[in-house]
DNA sequence: CATCAGGGCCCTG
DNA sequence: CAGGGCCCTGAT
């Protein structure tokens, strides 16, 4: 599908904003939905029906941030849809966040205080919905990146709809009422294994609307992943991810899987990660960054991974399995 | 060739 | 609450 309309909008984040490492997390398996070269991303989005391509780019400065949207579609958005859309897009990608306390209170902190300096700003963000994160969350389980690529590239393949916008070509997610028809059988055929079942399951709530993510958003933390947690196949690894990249919680760090834990234990404690540091012991040290010690931990973690983009780092190769 | 573990989760005992 | 099983893939 090719999306002719083009809209332009200009996007003013809260100050300071760090736009790459916001925009592009090394750390996310590359999916055909989403692409980045520097100072831009493109990604696709389907809201309210649309299948929209979005183009972000970054024409502002770290202390005067501005971003140009270009938003692509099929036809002429009425503006109800693109007054949410906009509100939207600032919720995923934390435009409004005020991390002034969080610079402030650890930007002479030893180890995080370089970091918040290269990238004051820097926020999570999570370019697909809740169901599109769920549906990424089962592709992750029990398997290795590659296969995560390839699962997730064939059900786009499958029941995804190709846009063409910008010169780019990429995926856009299915409304979940698609894969409501389709046969736990028939998603097995496309070599997703047990994940077949977890995906039916939870792709039902998404299709008969008994789960509305903006409704969910108002509830406690406690509240979300206690509904998180009754969806089949979703357990505390993604619900972690989800209560933080989605739900923008910076202090939700209450599970550390063991590849993790192994990664962390180099990061800050310089451990060799074949004798891994304590979960406990890691969750106690990191306390001290309070209500922000997921976002903490989120600014060493992509710190390392931006690095990997560009320099060998031989003991954390050995960690990722490709 | 066979075996095994993997960026989890569910279910059983 | 520990541990086996799950689909498939690719490393050994």
């Amino acid at each position: 599908m090719k999306l002719k309309r083009v809209k332009e909008i200009e996007l003013i984040p809260t100050s300071p904003f760090a736009f790459d490492p916001t925009f592009h997390k090394p750390d996310h398996f590359p999916s055909s939905d989403t692409a980045w070269e520097q100072g831009t991303r493109w990604q696709t989005m389907l809201w309210q029906g649309e299948c929209l391509g979005l183009k972000f780019e970054n024409k502002g400065t770290t202390q005067q941030p501005q971003i140009n949207l270009h938003i692509f579609s099929e036809r002429s958005l009425p503006k109800n849809i693109l007054d949410s859309l906009i509100i939207e897009i600032r919720y995923r990608y934390d435009l409004d966040s005020d991390l002034s306390d969080f610079i402030k209170n650890f930007k002479n902190d030893k180890q995080l205080g370089p970091i918040i300096k290269k990238w004051p700003g820097l926020r999570p963000m999570s370019p697909q919905g809740l169901y599109e994160f769920l549906v990424i969350g089962i592709m992750l389980q029990n398997c290795t990146v590659k296969r995560s690529v390839s699962m997730t590239q064939t059900l786009f393949e499958k029941y995804g709809t190709l846009l063409e916008f910008d010169r780019k070509k990429l995926y856009c997610y299915w409304e979940p009422k698609v894969l409501e028809k389709i046969s736990e059988e028939e998603l097995r055929r496309l070599k997703i294994g047990y994940r077949a079942k977890s995906l039916k399951r939870i792709n039902t709530p998404f299709s008969n609307c008994e789960i509305d993510e903006l409704e969910l958003r108002k509830k406690t933390k406690k509240e979300q992943r206690e509904i998180l947690l009754s969806l089949y196949g979703v357990g505390p690894a993604t619900v972690g991810y989800i209560l933080f990249e989605i739900f923008k919680h910076y202090d939700e760090l209450s599970h550390i899987s063991p590849w993790e834990q192994k990664i962390y234990s180099k990061l800050f404690f310089n451990q060799d990660p074949e004798k891994p540091v304590a979960v406990e012991k890691l969750l106690k040290y990191f306390e001290r960054y309070g209500e922000y010690k997921q976002l903490a931990v989120h600014y060493l973690w992509e710190d390392l991974w931006w690095k990997r983009k560009n320099e060998k780092i031989p003991w954390l190769e050995k960690l990722i399995r490709l």
